[in-house]
DNA sequence: AAACCCGATCTATAAAAATAGATCATTGCG
DNA sequence: CGCAATGATCTATTTTTATAGATCGGGTTT
C-alpha cells in the first residue's frame, strides 16, 4: 500500500476515535458495512471515492483539492483546529458509562419532563467533555442516576438533573478562561471588528 | 452519479486545463489511460483513492481531509491561490524587512528555543501575507526585535513570538470570519448535500 | 488534402471493491 | 460467571474499476 493510502487510514481512524464511534456506530452513519470499515482502517483496500466521502461525511470531515502551493497554509489552519485540548480517557469512558445508563432509563419509559431535561443537559455537556479534568462528579451523577431505577424515582432525576447542569456551567466558565489564555488579544488590532 | 463526484470531476477537469494540458498529456504525466480520464472527468466513474491521488498529484494538487469547522477558511486560502492575489508591496516591504531581521538575529548565534519558535511562527504567518491590510502589527514585531540586540535578550524575543502568534491567529481567523460573511457559498467544495 | 491532436466511445479482460452476513477472540461491566 | 460491545477476519456473490487498445468525428495546422 502507498505511502497515501497509509496516511488516509489513519487519518479516518484518528477521526473516527476522536469523535468516540466504534466502527459499528460510523458504519450505521456512513451506510458502510462495518466490515469494510474495518478494511479500510487496516489499508487493505484502495476504496472509492464514494467511500470515501460517505465515510468523511459522517465523521464531519471535507474532502478537499487544494493547489500544492496553498497546502501547507491548509495544514496550519487544519492544525489549529485540531489541536483543541483531547478529550482523556477516563472522561470518554465515564461519558460512555453515563450515555449507556440514559439509554437505560430511557427504556424503562419513564417520560418525565425532568428526564428530557436531563438528557439536554447531558447533550450540552458533552460539548465540553474536552475540557473535562476530573470525573468525579460524572460519576457521582451516574451513582444518582442508579437510584432511579431502585427507589429514588423522580426525586434521584432532579438531583442528577441539578449536579448535571451545575456541572455543565462549570465546564463552559472554564472555557472562556483557557480561551483567554490560550490565545492572547493581539497587541495590535489588525482591522475593526473580528470575532468575539 | 452523486453531487459529489460531478463536483470532483469539474475540478479535475477545470485543473487539467488550467494547467494546460490535454487528456493524453495528463495521462502520460499520472500514469493512467487517457479513455480512463475521459471517463472519469464525464463522471462515468467512482475513482479509486490511487487513481486520484496520481492524477491530483500530476496536477499538482493534493488531497485534504479537513474538519467541517476549518473548511470555509480552507475555501479561501484556496481561492486566493487560485486567483493569485498578490500581497500588497507594504506587507512585502515589510515581511522582507522581518526576515533579514530575523537572519541578523540568527547571526548572533542566540540558540533559544523561543527564537526557533519565532521562526516557525513567523514562516506560518507568511502563509497567509496574502491577506494582510494593515502592517502596524509587523512593524511593531520588528520594533520589539530591535530590542534583542541592545538590551532586551530574551525577553524581546519572547514579547515579539507572543506578537507574531496573536497575529498569525488573526489571519487564520479573519479568513474564517470573512467567508462566513460575504461568501455564503463555496467556490468548490467535494462532498455537498447534507442535511443539517 | 493530408497529417495531427483533441476528447469521447467502444471492446475485452483482469483485478479489485463493495456488500451481506456470520464468526471469533478480547475486553469491560454487572 | 454471563452478557454485551469491540475490531478483525472469514465466505460468497455482485458490481465496478482499471487497463490496453482501437476507433470515431471534429478541429487545426501544414
Amino acid at each position: 500500500m502507498s505511502y497515501e493510502s497509509e496516511k488516509l487510514a489513519e487519518a479516518l481512524k484518528a477521526a473516527r476515535e476522536k469523535k468516540g464511534l466504534s466502527q459499528r456506530a460510523l458504519s450505521a452513519r456512513a451506510g458502510v458495512p462495518q466490515s469494510h470499515i474495518s478494511k479500510i482502517e487496516s489499508g487493505a483496500v484502495n476504496l472509492t471515492f464514494s467511500s470515501l466521502t460517505a465515510i468523511a461525511n459522517a465523521l464531519d470531515l471535507e474532502l478537499a483539492l487544494v493547489p500544492r502551493k496553498a497546502a501547507p497554509a491548509v495544514r496550519t489552519i487544519t492544525r489549529s483546529v485540531n489541536d483543541a485540548p483531547k478529550a482523556t480517557p477516563e472522561a470518554r469512558k465515564e461519558i460512555a458509562r453515563l450515555a449507556k445508563q440514559l439509554e437505560h432509563i430511557q427504556s424503562l419509559k419513564i417520560d418525565s419532563p425532568v428526564f428530557e431535561n436531563l438528557q439536554r443537559q447531558f447533550r450540552e455537556m458533552r460539548q465540553f467533555e474536552n475540557l473535562i479534568r476530573n470525573t468525579d462528579t460524572l460519576r457521582s451523577i451516574r451513582e444518582a442516576l442508579k437510584a432511579v431505577e431502585n427507589a429514588g424515582g423522580v426525586a434521584a432525576l432532579q438531583e442528577a438533573s441539578k449536579q448535571m447542569n451545575s456541572f455543565r456551567n462549570a465546564l463552559a466558565h472554564g472555557i472562556a478562561d483557557e480561551e483567554r489564555t490560550r490565545l492572547p488579544r493581539p497587541a495590535y488590532r489588525l482591522d475593526g471588528d473580528n470575532d468575539e
